[in-house]
DNA sequence: AACACGGGCAACCGCTGTCTT
DNA sequence: GAAGACAGCGGTTGCCCGTGT
C-alpha cells in the first residue's frame, strides 16, 4: 500500500499567508534546509499543506529572488525561450536568475502578451497573427542548415503541409553535457553553522552513466534528478 | 465620495510522472 | 506488480489596488 497522507486537509489554512507564517517558514528552512514538505508544516509548527508550504518559498520567500520590474532583456530571453519551449515556465525561469515560474508566468499573461499583440504578433506562435494557419515547428537545426532538410524527413512532400521552420537567429539553445547546477544538488546539516554538503553527485551520476537504486547520489539520468533535463547547463548567446 | 472596472499577482487546483510501501 | 502518496508543473481563480466615471 501507499505512505500516509501528507496533511490532514480539514485542519489546514488557506489563503494569503500572514507575517508570522512566513516568519516560521523562513526560520524552519534557514534551520533545516528545504526538502521533505510533507514533514515540514508539522515540524514548523504551521496549519498549511506542505503543499503551500514549497509554493509559498519557492515564489516569494526565497532569498535569493530577485524583485522588482523585469528588465528588457530579460523580457526579451523570455520571449525567445517561450517561441522555443512553450509554456514550459519551469523550464524558462531555469534561465533567469531570481525569477520563479509563477513569476515569470504572471508576467507573460499580464504584459508580453499583450505586448506582443500590439505588435501583431500571436503569443501562442510567435507568428504575425494575419499569416496563413500552417503547422510551425521549431527548428534546432544548427548554422545554415536548410530548414527543409528537417522538414523534408516528416512530410516527405513539397506541397502546402510543408513544416515550416522558425528560429531565433542570436539565441543559441543547443543542448550540451554539462556537469548539472551543483547548488541545488546538496543537501545540508541541520546545524547551519556546519552546514556542509552531506551528499554530492557521485563521478558516474555526473558523467550520465548511471542510474541505478543503488547509488546513494542525488542524480538522476545525466545528474539531472528526477529524470529532468537541466536548462541551467543550455548555452545562450 | 461612491461605485465599477480592469490589471496584477499570490495562491489554489488538478494533473502527471516518480517514488515508496 | 499494484496501490497510493509525493513532488513538481501549468492553468485558473480570486483578492487587492489603482484608475476612470
Amino acid at each position: 500500500m501507499g505512505r500516509s497522507p501528507c496533511c490532514e486537509k480539514a485542519h489546514t489554512n488557506k489563503g494569503a499567508w500572514t507575517k508570522e507564517e512566513d516568519e516560521r517558514l523562513i526560520a524552519y528552512i534557514k534551520m533545516h534546509g528545504e526538502g521533505c514538505w510533507r514533514s515540514l508544516p508539522k515540524a514548523a509548527g504551521l496549519l498549511r499543506c506542505g503543499k503551500s508550504c514549497r509554493l509559498r518559498w519557492i515564489n516569494y520567500l526565497r532569498p535569493d529572488l530577485k524583485r522588482g520590474n523585469f528588465t528588457e532583456e530579460e523580457d526579451d530571453l523570455i520571449i525567445k525561450l517561450h517561441s522555443l519551449l512553450g509554456n514550459k515556465w519551469s523550464l524558462i525561469a531555469a534561465r533567469l536568475p531570481g525569477r520563479t515560474d509563477n513569476e515569470i508566468k504572471n508576467y507573460w499573461n499580464t504584459h508580453i502578451r499583450r505586448k506582443l499583440m500590439s505588435r501583431g504578433i500571436d503569443p501562442a506562435t510567435h507568428r504575425p497573427i494575419h499569416e496563413p494557419q500552417s503547422t510551425a515547428a521549431v527548428s534546432f537545426v544548427k548554422g545554415d542548415q536548410k530548414a527543409a532538410e528537417v522538414g523534408s524527413s516528416s512530410s516527405g512532400s513539397s506541397g502546402g503541409d510543408e513544416m515550416l521552420t522558425w528560429r531565433c537567429p542570436d539565441l543559441n539553445l543547443e543542448l550540451c553535457i554539462s556537469p548539472p547546477f551543483q547548488k541545488q544538488l546538496q543537501i545540508f546539516d541541520a546545524e547551519p553553522a556546519k552546514s556542509e554538503p552531506l551528499m554530492r553527485l557521485c563521478f558516474s551520476c555526473r558523467l550520465g552513466v548511471k542510474k541505478s537504486s543503488a547509488c546513494s547520489c542525488l542524480g538522476g539520468f545525466l545528474g539531472l534528478g528526477r529524470g529532468i533535463l537541466d536548462y541551467r547547463s543550455l548555452e545562450t548567446n
